[in-house]
DNA sequence: CTACGCTCAGATA
DNA sequence: TATCTGAGCGTAG
């Protein structure tokens, strides 16, 4: 699985689809497109509220993520590892991030989600700032969209705090 | 080497 | 409380 987009409206989907050249007509085995949709329904009823841990779905239908080649470096590498061991529901911060792997480098742990090409999958929503705020999300572009899209995934899991 | 960022803690009003 | 400021440090170019 190479990456999860998320868009404003249709035009930043054709304006992608433009851009990267895509092409949708690529002819899939029986297996990958039957694992492309069991995915699709997977983040349907995520969305839904319905409680599902997308990385631990994702293992069990043996889709690889190939996150050894996502992020090379150690650094960007024990992040993602560390977010990927949160569980549903919980929230943490850079900082925490940071601490786990021995680096106080907080704001160079918000640098690494950015790059984050499997937002849900990769639960970088899960991670805020320390004072209580909700941070960024996917970039800079679009701030307040993609705030209140990471507020609301945050209130999808049900997380404890109020946002 | 430089510039930048999904940060943080401290200061000030 | 709200805003500002410098420190901090891994990454991309």
């Amino acid at each position: 699985l190479k990456e999860i987009q998320f868009f404003k409206n249709e035009n930043d989907i054709f304006a992608y689809i433009y851009k990267n050249k895509l092409n949708f007509r690529k002819k899939k085995d029986d297996i990958e497109q039957y694992k492309i949709d069991v995915l699709k329904n997977l983040i349907t009823d995520y969305l839904a509220g319905k409680g599902i841990n997308l990385y631990e779905k994702v293992n069990e239908l043996s889709i690889d993520l190939a996150l050894r080649e996502k992020f090379q470096t150690k650094f960007s590498y024990d992040v993602i590892q560390t977010l990927l061991q949160s569980n549903y529901g919980d929230v943490t911060t850079y900082q925490d991030i940071g601490t786990k792997i021995g680096s106080k480098a907080s704001r160079a742990v918000g640098n690494v989600l950015k790059s984050n090409p499997l937002p849900l999958i990769i639960p970088c929503h899960r991670v805020i700032r320390k004072d209580g705020n909700v941070g960024g999300f996917m970039g800079k572009s679009n701030k307040e969209w993609q705030q209140d899209f990471k507020t609301k995934l945050l209130q999808i899991e049900g997380s404890k705090r109020n946002f």
